[in-house]
DNA sequence: GTCGACCCGTGACGAATGTCACGGCGGGTG
DNA sequence: CACCCGCCGTGACATTCGTCACGGGTCGAC
């Protein structure tokens, strides 16, 4: 009997994940948990054989979840996302999280994943480790991605140039240059491309 | 038995619900979309009982297939939404749907919630229609919210104009009506006040 | 050393954006 | 009826934004 913990602040896929989970006869759900504090302490009061944990959570995420778990209980890890990017996969990894599972795969994957993981194997979704393995990084430099955080919200070049301590024709620059990178014509929709692929 | 469609973009959390529908014996799921054009596509060729659409899906939201669907064929419609504001339930309510319940509720309701909108009976979760009553209705129009969303990519003026056939003068006329009446300075800090308030 | 990146700045240009004043249309309400 | 409001449009205006060309600086790689 593998026994499980779930993390997840979202009621409704964590109670459903449960319910599914509850009905494999090998599986057994110890505990149900919505954020990240609570999740090490239930992981510690009863050390679970796998943690299913939410990357997406208010506090610990899941990443800093599965890393202070893994230093006081002999518990394995899977992390699931709805945004999973080569950048998470790398931290999660180095964390020592055992599975990642986006949640673009379907809810009976779950269950396979958490029995990989039991026996002692490692599951990563072969989608995104190809990703991470083509390095598909940002094309942009540091200072340009400071460019579009700084103007993330609307803000007008004369305030990025402040807050940044520039001038408004470097950020002008900038801001072309990335527009010239990505094949855009517009800061916001800079921003939003960035944004979508984690860069900021 | 009541004929159910799901559309979700997120696999994991429609094949879950999916799942845990099936179990009950008055429910039978249908179809599965994942996106509002498939699913309007599949509710004029199956007319399920009761569709069960996820707000937030890429082209197409949940409440504009929602819409389409109720136009053409006579189903009822259920919002589910990670994000529940006052602002998408009154659009919502607006576009003639059943039932909206935010992902902040167990799995368990939903089952209860479709046979309540499938007897015919309307079901909005307490907690947000209290806000919805004590809360302040968007100051902005209804063109002025069209043109906020139809920019809200980072679309030009005139690509708005073209989008809404309307001259690239009015379109900015709306915009400047907007940032007068919520004291800002440029369209995405407007688009981003309005989004986070649920308006658009 | 040279070369290439990234970084910072200037100046000038055209295009896009926001502001303002104005008029016309329709639908409500007092 | 007059009146207000939302809606659509025009034209003119100042500001902002993105583009381009240019120069100077640092730093690491070859």
């Amino acid at each position: 009997m593998i026994r499980v913990l779930i993390a997840d602040d979202e009621d409704m896929i964590r109670t459903a994940l449960a319910a599914l989970l509850r009905l494999e006869d090998d599986l057994e759900v110890v505990a149900e948990c919505r954020d990240g504090e609570s999740a090490v302490a239930e992981a510690q009061r009863l050390t679970p054989d796998v943690c299913l944990l939410d990357l997406e959570m208010p506090g610990l995420d899941g990443v800093d979840t599965a890393a202070k778990i893994l230093r006081s209980v002999p518990s394995r890890c899977v992390i699931v996302t709805r945004h999973a990017r080569p950048g998470v996969l790398r931290r999660a990894l180095g964390a020592g999280v055992d599975g990642f599972l986006p949640k673009s795969r379907p809810a009976d994957d779950v269950a396979a994943v958490i029995r990989e993981v039991a026996a002692g194997r490692r599951y990563v979704d072969p989608e995104i480790a190809a990703d991470a393995l083509s390095d598909e990084r940002s094309p942009l430099t540091d200072r340009e991605l400071d460019v579009l955080r700084a103007g993330a919200r609307g803000e007008t070049v004369a305030e990025i140039a402040s807050a940044l301590h520039l001038s408004a024709g470097t950020v002008r620059n900038h801001v072309s240059s990335v527009l010239g990178k990505l094949g855009l014509a517009s800061r916001q929709q800079a921003t939003i491309h960035a944004r979508e692929r984690g860069w900021i």
